[in-house]
DNA sequence: TTGCAACTACGAATTATTTCGTAGCATCTT
DNA sequence: AAGATGCTACGAAATAATTCGTAGTTGCAA
């Protein structure tokens, strides 16, 4: 009945899923030239290929096989994964408080006019959702 | 004459951090006790010690020995160490990008009233300090 | 058909992290 | 004084992640 839970990706992982998510199913060969590119240094190929098969063996990914060629693809998607991700780092780094996060992100940082605005309309269309949802025993202040 | 930056810490020390910034000073009973009460399981005392000598080499605690049991304090601070981790943790996640971060964080969980409030506020002090000499403000409705 | 090029599978070395056992020393108790 | 207690130092095992070499296979080209 229950399919085993994805697990956490590696950071070597998680840089392949990024690959995936932004082009799709893929061959080795080309999951790793392009690895290469966004690095400093060549990646060895078979290394990518390791860490391919253990992902495999992880769900992570699926793979055709019908062409000698395999062709990968991911099979974690990319916002429940760093949402997965952002739930052990919030705890593990924030003592499970996503407002420290979110206030250490945009004070320590520069951030655009523009995307002070994006927050903002997320913000605005947050306090609708939470006051149009019945909130039964709600104490409010 | 220059000294090393101070390593990211490893989820255990950041563990043992968390208790040293809470507490402040203390000694390895002391962090062994704190830190076996918020785990399911007790944690070897010799662990703890371990992880601390070590931390102690990495510089990011110091230690007073003067006496038998020996002291130790947190080197770093939390804001910058938090800050450290937030950079590296959006880089590997949210390819370097702080809003989906915080689309994310805000997005995807449950957020209070409250905390809705301060981010406001937060919003609100960014934006008078990007434009020192604006008053446009509040969408409020 | 022979050989080269590209691909997969797999073993293994390396490094980092976490964990704990044991030894040795100092301090306290009786 | 003798033994128990508690502390530090250190070695080492266990696990995980990353890396790459080598072997073996397949398909294509000359």
């Amino acid at each position: 009945m229950s399919k085993a839970p994805p697990p956490k990706p590696t950071d070597s992982e998680l840089e392949i899923l990024h690959v995936l998510w932004q082009h799709g199913p893929a061959t080795v060969r080309a999951i790793n030239d392009n690895l290469s590119q966004r690095r400093q240094a060549e990646v060895g190929y078979t290394t990518t290929l390791k860490i391919l098969q253990l992902m495999l063996e992880k769900a992570l990914v699926r793979r055709d096989d019908a062409d000698r060629s395999h062709v990968y693809r991911a099979a974690v998607r990319e916002q429940e994964t760093q949402g997965l991700l952002l739930d052990k780092f919030v705890d593990a780094t924030f003592g499970g408080s996503a407002l420290k996060l979110v206030m250490q992100a945009l004070g320590s940082r520069p951030t655009s006019a523009d995307e002070l605005a994006q927050i903002r309309r997320l913000l605005n269309d947050i306090e609708i959702q939470n006051s149009t949802s019945n909130t039964d025993d709600d104490d409010r202040a």
